[in-house]
DNA sequence: CTATATCATGCAATCGGTTGCGTATGAAAA
DNA sequence: TTTTCATACGCAACCGATTGCATGATATAG
């Protein structure tokens, strides 16, 4: 079943099908309406390799997960966000090609694998996984893109939650229940968005009088997690309460808390940036700076498909603020 | 740049170039290393949708994941094994179409959405998520196709892991230990799976002359299986261990003992179907009979490729047994 | 040394759409 | 009624590969 055998059992040609199916003006109303029904009724579906080599369009984006431990869909962004872009992309008739990094210095290729052979129109990426090589690679191909996070190598399109309003609104909290000293479990401190969170809780702390944070930063492994926290708990002044600066980082600091015996939130509160479904069934309940993934997700895809569309996007950076989620982490420090 | 470029520069026919890149025979040795050259050189890489129209074949497969909870992408399973398929597929030169179901009933409309218009050479889908339309969607379009877990519907090309073996060892573990009345926690039991792990713990206990099992049914969702566990927990004679057969009802099973009241492993023994990552990191660390993803993906991608080369593969079905991981969550009964 | 098989390569049709351009038709303007 | 101008539609040339068939060159057999 092709557009000519519509085109003949309508009585019309070819180009006729086709403006019908791409609603080009250019048709008669009654027409259209005569092509449309039967497409209807024969459930007819354009062959997307011939649409993709003539229309030099593919109605398909890419999206690339970085590498995160193991197994790369475990972490408490990812995994949710590519969920958010598959429905919000389906929504607009567009296809998710996916890629997975097997390795830190994988994504190049896993990108490459996406991007050869025109296969997409457009891309969301992770801002962090984003050397010059790719970027060198994304402008040479003149293929638009949408970066997840403030990237500090490249000014382009992107969506970010606000880091620094998170960092503070954590820090808010905490200081509202009567935390003085806090620690900050931040990763790496390489990347940009990492030193928001940190910031955020720097100025808080500062415009209250109140000493500097601990800082540490640490993979995002579980074992190093617990094992920064060891220390972060043995340090002297004693801190009250972590701001967990990552959602990966939780798990290994509730685990450090009770190896070390201290009571969440008893001897120590915890608020974590990121959310997680489970975290609501830990004991103790994570409080948490939700990311707000639904918004991020349509906001990503809706500049990818304006851009993949030729058009502008109302504006080059979207960003969006966390909402805090209040559980059971958190409590008055005790003195 | 085309082939026909290519062609040019090297001074060959289109023809000649499209079959050095196809490694078709019926090409000099040094006019092949030639093109192959020049190819490499400039980085060539043939237009996708040209292929895909000539050819009539796309390399892409599709996947649809399932609907289980508000992100999809957030089970024991899923996640883990999408990012194990990627990577496989990757490895042999084929991409991945990914589109999630919004709903339990959406799943059809996700699956259509890569079906249409000749996208896909073939899919992996979900066994359970597998109704009769989607059935026939699928033989209709004569589109291969390797199904995860065994269907109750359709006899077809699967990969499963041994469901009844891996209750079996689960059981078995608790029995060594002591544990003589055991309840089930499983999934809702219109899935096959479900039943056959339901099944390998009947027939050990029975072969070991112990008393059945506790069976409690129970949707995947965490607050449904806390309160399913509850009831566990309170029935008479009272068990001394759970088997909750699958990932997803961990944390909701350890909640409910922590808000009974009860330790794990002190008052209550725990195995899981099923591993995730931060299984190692709560309080205690989760014994499990973990799923061997790698190898059932590393299968499934194997037998979707050969069936969409026109091949058919060494067998229909794939049965992996699982293993087990033994960590802290398993005791002799208290008495 | 000619006949025949073999192999390398070019040619051109084809895959199923999109799209610019030309033309016929009918309505509005003169 | 004739001229003018949209508008609706058909025609045919692409898009960039694949692939069957014809052909010319070389090697082997007779």
């Amino acid at each position: 079943m092709t557009i000519k055998d519509i085109a003949e059992m309508a009585h019309v040609s070819k180009g006729t099908v086709s403006r019908v199916i791409n609603g080009v003006p250019g048709v008669g109303d009654d027409t259209r309406r005569r092509v449309l029904k039967l497409i209807e009724s024969l459930d007819f579906h354009p062959d997307a390799s011939a649409r993709g080599l003539a229309a030099r369009k593919t109605n398909t984006m890419g999206f690339v997960i970085p590498h995160t431990g193991k197994y790369t869909l475990t972490s408490t962004f990812w995994p949710m966000f590519l969920t958010v872009i598959t429905q919000e992309a389906a929504a607009l008739g567009i296809n998710v090609l996916l890629s997975t990094a097997r390795s830190e210095d994988d994504v190049d290729s896993a990108f490459r694998s996406i991007l050869r052979g025109r296969r997409i129109d457009g891309a969301i990426i992770g801002a962090e996984q984003f050397g010059e090589k790719q970027l060198a690679e994304l402008l040479l191909k003149n293929l638009p893109f949408i970066m997840m996070g403030r990237s500090s190598q490249i000014s382009s399109y992107y969506v970010d939650v606000d880091n620094i309003l998170g960092a503070r609104m954590a820090t808010e909290h905490l200081c509202g229940k009567g935390h003085e000293r806090i620690a900050v479990l931040a990763g790496p401190d390489s990347l940009p968005y990492v030193n928001d969170r940190v910031k955020g809780v720097r100025d808080t702390l500062k415009e209250k009088g109140l000493p500097d944070p601990v800082i540490v930063h640490c993979p995002y492994d579980t074992v190093e997690a617990a094992r920064c926290v060891q220390g972060v708990l043995l340090s002297r002044p004693a801190v009250t309460a972590i701001f967990v600066a990552a959602g990966d980082l939780v798990i290994g600091t509730l685990k450090a808390c009770v190896e070390m015996g201290r009571s969440v939130p008893g001897d120590i509160s915890l608020v974590s940036f990121d959310d997680h479904p489970f975290f609501a069934h830990l004991t103790p309940a994570v409080t948490a700076v939700a990311q707000p993934i639904e918004e991020l997700g349509a906001a990503a895809v809706k500049m990818l498909f304006e851009l993949m569309a030729g058009r502008e996007p109302e504006r080059r950076a979207v960003i969006i603020p966390p909402r805090l989620v209040e559980r059971g982490s958190c409590a008055a420090p005790c003195t």
